[in-house]
DNA sequence: ATTAGAATGAGAACCATTCTTATTTCAATC
DNA sequence: GATTGAAATAAGAATGGTTCTCATTCTAAT
């Protein structure tokens, strides 16, 4: 298992977290979490998921709003995919990528590398707009 | 101009904030902008940067670190671009896109928007490394 | 069972950001 | 050039998401 893999215990807190994530359906916010896990202190939820995060198991994304979210990192939750954020509410959802979108990243990626400087490992995507309830 | 248009005054304090994120060259924290502008308060600077960003002449990115960084919009810095992110140290560069790229992009906001919910209003890209002094 | 080390939870502390308010500046008019 | 009312500034207080502290509880391997 990953955690075991990073020297860390797989917990009663940290199932719940990643259980709670996985039932979410989209990146979540503290405060998500929180109120789906009762019981879970918020200064757990917040240490865990750096631990998480350590460990490959949860992705943080810096948001656009003022918190932050998580979600299952791509290798445990599915496939690769970008995401669609509200700028009203700040609502994440996920959506697939293509093919032809990600061979055109590939190529611009690999034009940046060339260029010096960088060595990049990753990219993010964010489709930015309003979504249906904000519209 | 552009603040003129939204109401606001072209004051001393904010020439100072264009011209200090314009000579900067890559997106800025509000502590390299009060670096780089000596008598610049801390609270004028956070609150000009929301009356430029309504304004449109900025843009606020939601940083990887816990800082917020900010660049001029395209419509006065030059052209569309998409951003290089250092995962150490959060410095952040601008990198040009290409057609290809924009074109793909495109298409899968096409397929986003036809599939309901979102309105797609524009895209973020970040590709994700470590730079060269973190390397 | 025991035990040593790690995890938890409650609240305090942190710090980037926002708000408050008295003072100063702006720009338009006289 | 002086006046004036509205908007901007500056200094510090306040806010709030996140991180830290530490006494207690759990974990897993002996």
């Amino acid at each position: 298992m990953l955690l075991a893999a990073d020297g860390q215990k797989y917990t009663t807190a940290r199932r719940a977290i990643v259980s709670a994530l996985a039932a979410m359906g989209h990146p979540a916010t503290i405060a998500e979490l929180l109120a789906a896990s009762p019981g879970l202190a918020a200064s757990t939820a917040y240490r865990n998921m750096t631990v998480l995060g350590a460990a490959g198991i949860v992705i943080r994304l810096g948001g656009t709003d003022e918190f932050a979210r998580f979600e299952l990192s791509e290798e445990l939750s599915g496939q690769h995919h970008h995401h669609v954020v509200c700028t009203d509410c700040g609502l994440v959802l996920d959506t697939g990528s293509s093919p032809g979108l990600e061979a055109a990243l590939t190529e611009s990626i690999r034009d940046i590398t060339q260029a010096g400087g960088f060595e990049i490992t990753g990219h993010r995507l964010e489709l930015v707009g309003r979504c249906g309830s904000c519209q």
